[in-house]
DNA sequence: CCATATACCTATTTAGTCTAGGCGTGTTGA
DNA sequence: TCAACACGCCTAGACTAAATAGGTATATGG
């Protein structure tokens, strides 16, 4: 995931937070199944631009899920006229969700506390 | 760095937010010169013990921003009589610091963004 | 004198992301 | 008609940060 720069278009902009990507899939899937191609667009799209997911991230992330068993794939066709691979998440990966959520907002807790300004 | 496990001690905890510990090194130089041993103890006191910075991350990192220029190290005597290296924050490091918040914001607002419930 | 805490460090492994492609198909418009 | 483009799937390899699992040395306390 990248965060997208908004002057030069061809800039390789650096990584931040491996691990967010499964959290925002994961959650996504949570409300509604959908095919991967629509999961970079509605990332893109939700975060305003901010973020970027590339594809070359998100299908190895989505084959390590399903190998995992936190989401299932189905193929469709879309209503566009296409093969769609339709992913959905499995109770297990609901229950990972949860976990994962928690784990992720402790930490950013811990790393809120570290950066805050030391109090007098 | 990785969460502290409170229940049981030996597992490991995944990791998150590669890249975080690097702002919260500078960020900490910042305020004050440090050696890496009290950072480790620093970070993990003022996350209250949510997070726990493990040297073999701690030390690479610092090399790493010794080598970018965003740190620079002396050698000294530590007042408990032990010889310590002091890293303080140079100037490109708190610029680059400064980057890296508002970058480290940012994404974290795309997160917040992706996460949050749809609005009907 | 020995255990422990302090303090530094590195080599190797692990894991996720990015880069940079490739492939096939439906739609559009010149 | 047919070429370009958008849609939609995917992978191999490079890169990088972090964790693991060590090692070394010295001061202090019991």
């Amino acid at each position: 995931m990248t965060p997208k720069s908004k002057s030069s278009s061809h800039s390789a902009a650096r990584d931040l937070f491996p691990g967010a990507l499964e959290i925002m899939v994961l959650q996504t899937l949570h409300w509604q199944p959908m095919h991967g191609y629509a999961l970079v667009q509605h990332i893109q799209q939700r975060s305003r631009d901010l973020l970027q997911v590339e594809e070359g991230s998100l299908y190895p992330a989505l084959q390590r899920m399903l190998k995992a068993g936190l989401v299932e794939a189905e193929w469709k066709i879309s209503p566009t006229n296409r093969r769609v691979r339709t992913y959905s998440i499995t109770p297990k990966g609901a229950k990972h969700l949860e976990l994962e959520v928690s784990r992720f907002e402790q930490m950013l807790e811990g790393i809120s506390l570290v950066l805050a300004p030391a109090k007098g």
